[in-house]
DNA sequence: ACTAAGATTCAAGTCAACTTGAAGGTCAAG
DNA sequence: CTTGACCTTCAAGTTGACTTGAATCTTAGT
């Protein structure tokens, strides 16, 4: 199988299994005497590994650690990344919940002085829900297409 | 009032205002003799603005078309705004719930079959838990320090 | 023989939101 | 008069996960 067929099977771009191999997240394939990459089956599982990891919200440095060496990795650590990753989740949840929150207050807010035909001091309106917002958070990132 | 006194007054670095200014997320201040920015106390508040929407998960492109024109956004587009925001935030929370769901499920697998002392096939358990994953769902983007 | 599809490598581009670096101007204090 | 803090501009670097482009090669089909 080469690259193109391999690409369609996973539904990934060539050019990503390329990058994914230079990333030491895919062994090196052997070569057919073209110089053309030739995959096997299994090749397939270990793209489905990654792609599952991946919606799964692992960057992709995280799974070079777990994919590096050939075949099984410590299930303690394994564990211990489930959990980091458990946590991230709920840390994001949590932010996402306060955004939602204040959104909705803010939503509430501009409706009624709307209906009321009042104008709001967005500054005033920015700081006071300012001071609801606690933890910042940073990104999340979840796979692309 | 020069750029690092607003700095430090906001949380912000310069480099950060400077970068604003240059996005048009801000309006070019007045300039003294010597060249330096000179900010009236309003700075403030557009930061805090700026700064609000961005805890809130907006990207600084959807504010630049708010905060572009001087003053009074139609009060409808801003609603929307919201609403589409409070949309994506329930897209982003149903993909990290499904997310969560699978961690679960393979964590609880794993540790089974590791009590067992049985050996997982990591590949046939990543085809069964992507067939569950459905929407893939793009970046969060969640605020920074 | 020619074309088109698909392969190769390597370098550089993309997006976001800034930061960092280089090279230099301004100004108060010692 | 020199040091140091703070300011200026402009260009380039950062991170993540790839994509795109350029230049070249192989192979199957007409």
């Amino acid at each position: 199988m080469r690259i193109g067929e391999l690409a369609e099977k996973t539904g990934l771009a060539p050019s990503a299994i390329r990058f994914y191999e230079q990333s030491g997240l895919l062994p090196e394939p052997e070569r057919s005497p073209n110089g053309y990459r030739v995959y096997s089956e299994q090749a397939i599982g270990r793209l489905r590994m990654v792609q599952l990891a991946q919606n799964l919200g692992f960057p992709l440095d995280r799974l070079r650690e777990a994919f590096a060496g050939d075949e099984v990795y410590p299930k303690e650590d394994l564990l211990h990344k489930l959990d980091t990753r458990l946590d991230e989740i709920e840390q994001l949840m949590t932010a996402l919940r306060t955004q939602r929150k204040t959104l909705r207050t803010l939503r509430t807010t501009l409706s009624e002085a709307w209906a009321a035909g009042k104008c709001v001091d967005g500054v005033e309106l920015a700081n006071q829900l300012l001071a609801q917002q606690h933890e910042p958070v940073r990104r999340s990132k979840t796979r692309h297409e």
